[in-house]
DNA sequence: TACTTAAATTATATCAAATATAATTTAACA
DNA sequence: TGTTAAATTATATTTGATATAATTTAAGTA
């Protein structure tokens, strides 16, 4: 946590209980899933701040936004390389690690683009669904 | 085009529009460019029937939903196996086809999930991007 | 060729995620 | 303790996407 004093954002009680939301967590929350969570302990909490709040974290690198999810935006507090598989029938992500996988860094040369970071989506059954009919 | 005949989908003018200005299309356009393309031929075409068409030709199989794109959803009517990279400062999104990469079929084993598919996003600057200045 | 009908189109309304605005409050620092 | 830039808040707005219901039409059938 006190890495975020580094950063010269302002320390609010808000951005405390968010950060305290987000550490460690492997859920790759929504905005409206962090502003619930959040809106337990401050019942006068606003979306503004929790996007106020995204938007700052994002600039600092401490979380990545993903768009794995074709209806809104999720959010990753863990900034390590790893990958993404979601599950096509009740949504739920999980992270994979590069050492789960048998795979090097891909050698890629793309004409014309200048490859910076890359990512893998992963898509198939949770153990759940699989399990169920239909 | 004629395999769009085997659907069992209705062959309306504003549906042959859609279906043409999709074929062999690169750019990974949103409903928004598709409508608009459209819109020149069809003065009173109306955004439904663009989403429409677009929801049942994914049905069909016979184009893909991009989640590359954190603003909106983007459709790509290639449907064989490739990755795309997207320009970090203009959201340019070009394909990246497999043997581009030197790269095999990932062998990834993931503890309760039955892999479906998988799909790379790279990001990084276009050469146009690279070459402008901050 | 005309008739029938399920499917598609359209204008419009609605929903949901995300962002913008402006007044108020507050953390951080002098 | 006072000052101020930054953050919070309620609220309004924007944008992408979807739903509704009346109308039109493609496509099969008589």
């Amino acid at each position: 946590m006190h890495k975020y004093r580094e950063t010269g954002l302002k320390l609010t009680p808000q951005r405390l209980a968010i950060l305290d939301y987000l550490d460690g967590n492997k859920s790759h929350p929504s905005a409206e899933e962090i502003f619930k969570a959040v809106s337990k302990r401050f019942s006068t909490m606003s979306f503004a701040t929790v996007y106020n709040t995204i938007e700052a974290l994002k600039k600092k690198g401490m979380i990545f936004e993903l768009t794995i999810d074709p209806y809104k935006k999720r959010f990753d507090p863990d900034t390590t390389s790893h990958h993404h598989i979601i599950c096509i029938r009740c949504g739920k992500v999980s992270d994979v690690s590069e050492n789960q996988m048998k795979l090097n860094m891909p050698k890629v040369s793309i004409r014309d683009f200048k490859i910076m970071s890359w990512h893998i989506d992963f898509h198939g059954l949770c153990r759940e669904c699989e399990g169920k009919e239909n």
